[in-house]
DNA sequence: CCCTCGATCAC
DNA sequence: CCTCATATCGAGGG
């Protein structure tokens, strides 16, 4: 296989830059996009905010009265999250990046991978001109500013870009790759979390350096085949993964929060059935069915349960969906005698693409 | 091999 | 004080 060119594209605080262009009057002061719970008026979190609102150190996660309080001295702006908004910005940006790319792979709303091996004639100098031009044609038709990462594969490309944030460009070829991430701590790897993260601390790795040194028995013994593998190989800067198209995928949910804590389900069910038409608005603007229905619980404590059903045949029906998510939420409350739900959420799952209809009538129609 | 469920990651 | 959505892995049972 011969050396690929990988570019990583992370579009900086992205929701709150797609806010700052629909209100330009906020550039320059803290914004901080909300994920509003609706228990009460300020319950919820922080989803992301820009880099004023950084500095007093507001960032993803933190509790919104956290955020409040961290920003009381000075004049921020609080937004509810405006989804449809960062949807239509973000699908206009992909098509730009896609027509820079041999092949295309979106990872998030907000970040995908290009290899441009070809494009850039496997050189990395001419990698580094794709990756001007494409920030600069992001700039000119969205306004908006991302930090890329140009590496020999997807692994230290993400890191890469990682690395210089807002508005960077970190190249980064094969002979520098060892040098550049094994300065960095365990926890830049991406699949390395605060779990595995203290594991690692357990026996002493702090940095990626430290990670490279330890016997891949160990690694496996300790973090499994899969992950124990992938840690081997991302401490040498490897990964092989090739740059792919995501196909559509495999499972729609819908989680909300209660009003009060219940186990009740006569208090549950309304908002069940809320997020079960909601999902199922998803299927079917999606035009698939479903083969399984899971139901998701969190406890007061937050600890997350799942039960769910494999159906005898795919279904769409919303009578079908419903019956069964109730029927789970049944047997889980008999099954925790104690435990009071805080939040309640249902998934659909094993999709199948909908042979019908309409297929057929656009097949014929073609 | 299939199903169910929990754990983890990261947005 | 604590949102929401998706993918993946591994264990355990059948």
């Amino acid at each position: 296989m011969p050396q690929r060119i990988i570019l990583h594209t992370d579009l900086d605080y992205f929701y709150a830059q797609c806010e700052e262009i629909t209100h330009p009057e906020l550039r320059g002061r803290p914004v901080v996009v909300c994920v509003y719970s609706g228990r009460t008026s300020e319950s919820g979190v922080v989803s992301t905010s820009n880099y004023e609102a950084r500095k007093y150190g507001v960032k993803a996660g933190i509790p919104i009265v956290r955020a409040r309080k961290l920003l009381e001295s000075v004049e921020a702006t609080f937004l509810p999250m405006n989804r449809p908004l960062y949807d239509q910005v973000s699908n206009r940006i992909m098509g730009i990046l896609k027509t820079h790319s041999d092949s295309f792979e979106k990872l998030s709303i907000d970040e995908a991978y290009l290899d441009i091996s070809d494009l850039a004639e496997g050189s990395f100098d001419k990698a580094k001109d794709i990756a001007v031009q494409v920030k600069e044609e992001i700039l000119q038709k969205e306004r908006i500013t991302c930090s890329v990462g140009i590496a020999p594969n997807k692994l230290v490309a993400k890191m890469a870009s990682d690395y210089n944030k807002p508005n960077g460009l970190t190249i980064m070829q094969q002979r520098d790759a060892i040098k550049f991430i094994e300065e960095l701590p365990v926890n830049r790897i991406p699949g390395v979390g605060k779990k595995v993260e203290e594991k690692l601390t357990d026996i002493q790795v702090h940095t990626i350096r430290e990670l490279a040194r330890v016997d891949p028995v160990v690694l496996i013994e300790k973090f499994g085949k899969s992950l124990g593998n992938y840690l081997f190989q991302a401490a040498r800067g490897e990964d092989n993964d090739p740059v792919k198209e995501r196909e559509q995928p495999t499972q729609f949910s819908r989680i909300g929060t209660l009003k009060q804590n219940s186990r009740k389900p006569e208090e549950i069910l309304p908002l069940l059935n809320e997020l079960a038409s909601s999902v199922l608005q998803k299927l079917n603007d999606e035009k698939m069915e479903c083969k399984s229905v899971s139901l998701i619980a969190i406890l007061t404590d937050l600890s997350i349960h799942t039960k769910s059903v494999t159906l005898d045949s795919p279904t769409r029906d919303s009578k079908t969906i419903m019956e069964n998510a109730k029927t789970l939420l049944d047997r889980f409350v008999e099954s925790m005698p104690n435990a009071a739900i805080r939040r309640i959420g249902i998934r659909l799952s094993d999709l199948h693409k909908r042979a019908g209809q309409t297929d057929i009538v656009s097949f014929l129609q073609a």
